[in-house]
DNA sequence: CAAAGTTGTAGTAAAATTACGTAAATTATA
DNA sequence: TATAATTTACGTAATTTTACTACAACTTTG
């Protein structure tokens, strides 16, 4: 649906209102597919034995999915036809479907919901509480990234005379990932940590040349300088950053990215997961893109690799 | 399980064999807690009937969730008394139990084994694709990586005098990525790319100093040398690695992740991803488990971003 | 060719759904 | 305000669908 919107405009140096990836927490999206918020959020809705039917299934779903319908609707004390209408209220088949959809929505919606690290965790809560974040994470940007947007990056890139890849403090590390990958597919890329070769750069950069700058915050001064400067010489600007911040609005095109601040100490910053699975996926457009004429290039470096390796077992 | 193993051994320079995140990709992984890999798991073990009871489910797990014995009985070409056997091999109830398990590890996140590029796919495809292949190696971790090696790691890393991180080609940047988050947490971490550089550091180190070192392939030989040299130093080596590579081999602690290898060319490697959550993961329990003393640290790291940013709107 | 294991048929039990009728609630009207 | 009319909610009972069991026939293996 956004890429309705975004189709009218060409790639190329064209400002986009910040609309890659977009989604907040809490709202419309993640509860859309948690069928157990749904019943909740519908309570007030239901009539009176739907309502009966709901508080048994609320207070305790495990069972709920493990029932018959004439067990549940004893626990409500309803009849069977109540149940099922009460199923078919939340758009599915009937009860053996709706119990299969509160399942689903117990093995993944809860890992989701109550993701928070908090001091008295140990090894085995905190561990898979921060990659379910993760996870989600992964998912919604799966969910809500615009494909055009995708493809006009991959189009930027391909006819890219030189690629620059800029990044700072936690973003650093993503940029020279990025380097590593396209790299390897043949592409004329660079990568910079350091702020005064990256305003040199930028100074020096003509049509025709890449930035992409890779920011969480799209706040730190430096690189919305370094972004301003590449774009008055012409440059393309590709921004991987959080919508709506002074480098998305610099940017030629915007890559965004609004992973939820943490409102918890704890919880590691992910956006930089989310960051790298991105460039993963550009990194593929641009290889199916330019066809095979890379694979060469792929196999001179896996040679060039070789003597470096102990040669596996078998 | 793994864990009662391990927790004979005491922490520190003691040779483990690889059995961090043990599980194999199409062999033998029955702890897994996952209903489908279990069920491509024992494929070879099964009769006739049911094993084309198993073709069918793996090849499209999401419509055996929504079928009733009886078509799913069709569709393998065998009767419906066969369906049933098949379920309970499973420690399931029956069939409707088993759809109910299945259903849940599908939503839990491994449901996305087989989806590999290929040439012919276009952004809509490729996207998900390779977000939900990275998504389903971080639920494989979640599912099966030891807590116990977990918490030795980060009882090595609070008692350790110094942390150095190594890593080369791809992994360098993850190195980077760690240094960069410890260095949060107030550790006394440093991180190092260049080949050199890690020589003279391993072969200066001595007990109580931590070399923590992230190799995809752990065969490369340079870093090889270079944890053996630490090791003959009494330092504690750190692998995160594959397992039964000659790093994983040599390490005090291994941290093992063995992500599939791509076949397929256009698939980008994930291991970076997984290697970092588990660094996220890492970081935490240290976090935790030092308790409050950290925070004023952290403190004083946000503000000395603050004036390097614009500030946000509202 | 006997024993163990595997598979399907047919019958049975259970579960879910539909149709329909009654009760309750709501609205309209006197 | 009472009550008739209409709508909505709910349950009973019948029907249909689904799953399970017992047993017999067939395969495989030693």
């Amino acid at each position: 649906m956004w890429d309705a919107i975004n189709d009218k405009t060409e790639l190329g140096i064209t400002n986009y209102n910040s609309i890659g990836v977009d989604w907040v927490w809490g709202k419309h999206i993640m509860q859309s597919r948690n069928l157990l918020n749904e019943i909740t959020d519908s309570l007030p809705d239901l009539n009176k034995s739907e309502g009966k039917v709901a508080q048994v299934i609320i207070s305790d779903p495990e069972t709920a999915t493990q029932s018959s319908i004439a067990t549940l609707a004893k626990m409500a004390g309803v009849s069977e036809p109540s149940v099922n209408r009460f199923c078919k209220r939340f758009n599915t088949m009937g009860f053996p479907d709706f119990k299969l959809k509160l399942a689903m929505s117990l093995a993944s919606g809860i890992r989701f919901v109550n993701r928070n690290v908090d001091p008295e965790d140990d090894v085995t809560s905190y561990t898979p509480k921060i990659i379910d974040s993760t996870i989600s994470n992964l998912a919604l940007v799966r969910d809500n990234i615009s494909h055009t947007r995708v493809n006009q990056v991959v189009d930027n890139l391909i006819q890219a005379k030189r690629i620059y890849f800029f990044g700072l403090g936690a973003s650093g590390p993503v940029a020279k990932d990025a380097e590593n990958k396209f790299f390897r597919f043949n592409l004329p890329v660079s990568c910079h940590e350091d702020v005064l070769m990256q305003r040199m750069l930028a100074s020096t950069g003509t049509t025709g040349d890449v930035f992409f700058i890779i920011s969480h915050t799209g706040r730190t001064k430096e690189i919305v300088e370094i972004a301003e400067i590449a774009r008055s010489n012409g440059s393309t600007v590709i921004g991987m950053t959080a919508s709506n911040s002074p480098l998305a609005n610099l940017s030629s095109v915007v890559l965004d990215v609004d992973v939820p601040e943490n409102t918890d100490e704890y919880m590691p910053m992910s956006s930089r997961i989310v960051h790298l699975v991105i460039l993963d996926v550009l990194a593929t457009g641009v290889t199916l893109k330019r066809g095979s004429d890379f694979l060469p290039h792929l196999e001179k470096i896996k040679n060039s690799l070789k003597p470096t390796r102990y040669t596996s077992k078998k």
